[in-house]
DNA sequence: TATTTTTATACATGTAATTGCATACTCATG
DNA sequence: CATGAGTATGCAATTACATGTATAAAAATA
C-alpha cells in the first residue's frame, strides 16, 4: 500500500487526507516529543486535520513508528542514531565550490554534475533548518524558513568545510 | 464484505491484482515484441492472469506505454510528449507530504519522484500568486513575489488538501 | 490487584477503485 | 467509403479502502 506503502501513493481523492496526514505525523513526531496518540490527535487537530485515535493507531502502524521513552520513532533509525555528517562532509569536500547566502536561501555551487549528489547528502543530513532543497546541475538551492535559520545552517556547513572530515563530529 | 484479517493482507491481495499484472506487462513488453493488446492478453492468460482487452487498454495507459512499430514502449524513452495534466487537487492528494512556508517561498515536499508531477499540476493551476516553480526529486519550490502573496497561495493549497472535494469525515 | 490511561481491533458504513461487457471510435486498406 | 483490426470508454457490478464508533486488550499507575 502505501506505496505500497511503499512507494507509490495511491491515486485517490480519498487518500488525500491520509497521505498528507502521514507526512504531517512524520514531521510532528520527528521534531517534538509526542507522548501519546491522543496528543498527536490534538496536534493534528490544531492544523485542521481531525481524525480519531483509532485512525492514528493505524497510521502509526503503517508508518512503522514505534513508541519509545522519547516519543514515537522510526524503527529503522532506532538501532543507532544515524551518521549524518560523514557523508555530507565528504560530499562537501568533493563538490563544494562556493557558498552563497541570499536571505533565507543558501546556494551551493559545485562543478558540473555535482549538485545532485551534494543535495542528496544535504538531505541525508536532515538539518532541522532545511525546509527543502532543489538541485540542478551545478547549483544546490537550500530553502530555510528564515534568514536566521539560514545563518545557522550556513555556519554548520562552513564548519564542516573548514575542518576536513575526521572521525565522527 | 470479507472477513478482514489484516490490513496488510488486503493490500497484498490488491497488489497481486493490478500491481503484479502491471509488472508482468512491463516485463513482457520489454523483452518481446507485443503487437497488440489481444496478443498481450494471450500472453498474460498463459500465466494465469486473465483479464480483458479493455483492462489492458487501461493498464497500458497507466503505465504510459505507447505503441510503436516495434511494440509497446515506455513513453519516457521516446521523444517527449506532454502528459495530461492531473488536476491539482488530485496531484496534491497523491503526492503532497508537507507544506513549508519560507518567506516568499512555499516548499512542497513529496515522496521521491513526486516533485515533477506535482509541480506540473501547480503550474497548470495558473495561480496568479506564482512567479515560478522549480522542482527537484521530492521538493517543489514555488516562488511568489512577496510573503503576502505566498500566504495567499498557501491558503488556497491548504484548502484543497484539508477539505476533500466531496464530503467526508 | 484495581484503576486509569493508552493502544489496538471488530464491525459498519460511505466512497473510491477495478474490471468486464458492450459498443464506439480510429485508422489503415481494399 | 466500406471493412476489419485494434483500441478506448460509458456503464454497472464488484471489490477494496478509509475511517468512525464501540470496545477489547495492554500498559502504566495507584
Amino acid at each position: 500500500m502505501y506505496k505500497n506503502t511503499e512507494r507509490r501513493a495511491r491515486l485517490t481523492i480519498m487518500s488525500m487526507g491520509k497521505t498528507f496526514r502521514h507526512g504531517q505525523i512524520l514531521r510532528l513526531v520527528t521534531d517534538q516529543r509526542i507522548a501519546s496518540q491522543e496528543e498527536l490527535r490534538r496536534r493534528l487537530a490544531a492544523q485542521k486535520l481531525r481524525v480519531t485515535q483509532a485512525t492514528l493507531s493505524r497510521d502509526l502502524q503503517e508508518l512503522r513508528l514505534v513508541k519509545t521513552h522519547e516519543g514515537y520513532k522510526s524503527e529503522a533509525v532506532l538501532p543507532e542514531e544515524s551518521t549524518p555528517l560523514p557523508p555530507l562532509a565528504r560530499a562537501l569536500g568533493e563538490f563544494l565550490l562556493d557558498i552563497r547566502p541570499a536571505e533565507n536561501l543558501l546556494v551551493l555551487k559545485t562543478p558540473p554534475g555535482g549538485a545532485q549528489p551534494l543535495a542528496a547528502a544535504v538531505d541525508g543530513a536532515k538539518f532541522t533548518e532545511t525546509a527543502g532543497t532543489v538541485a540542478g546541475d551545478d547549483t544546490v538551492l537550500i530553502i530555510t524558513p528564515s534568514k536566521r535559520s539560514r545563518e545557522s545552517l550556513q555556519k554548520k556547513i562552513e564548519a564542516l568545510v573548514s575542518r576536513p572530515l575526521r572521525g565522527r563530529a
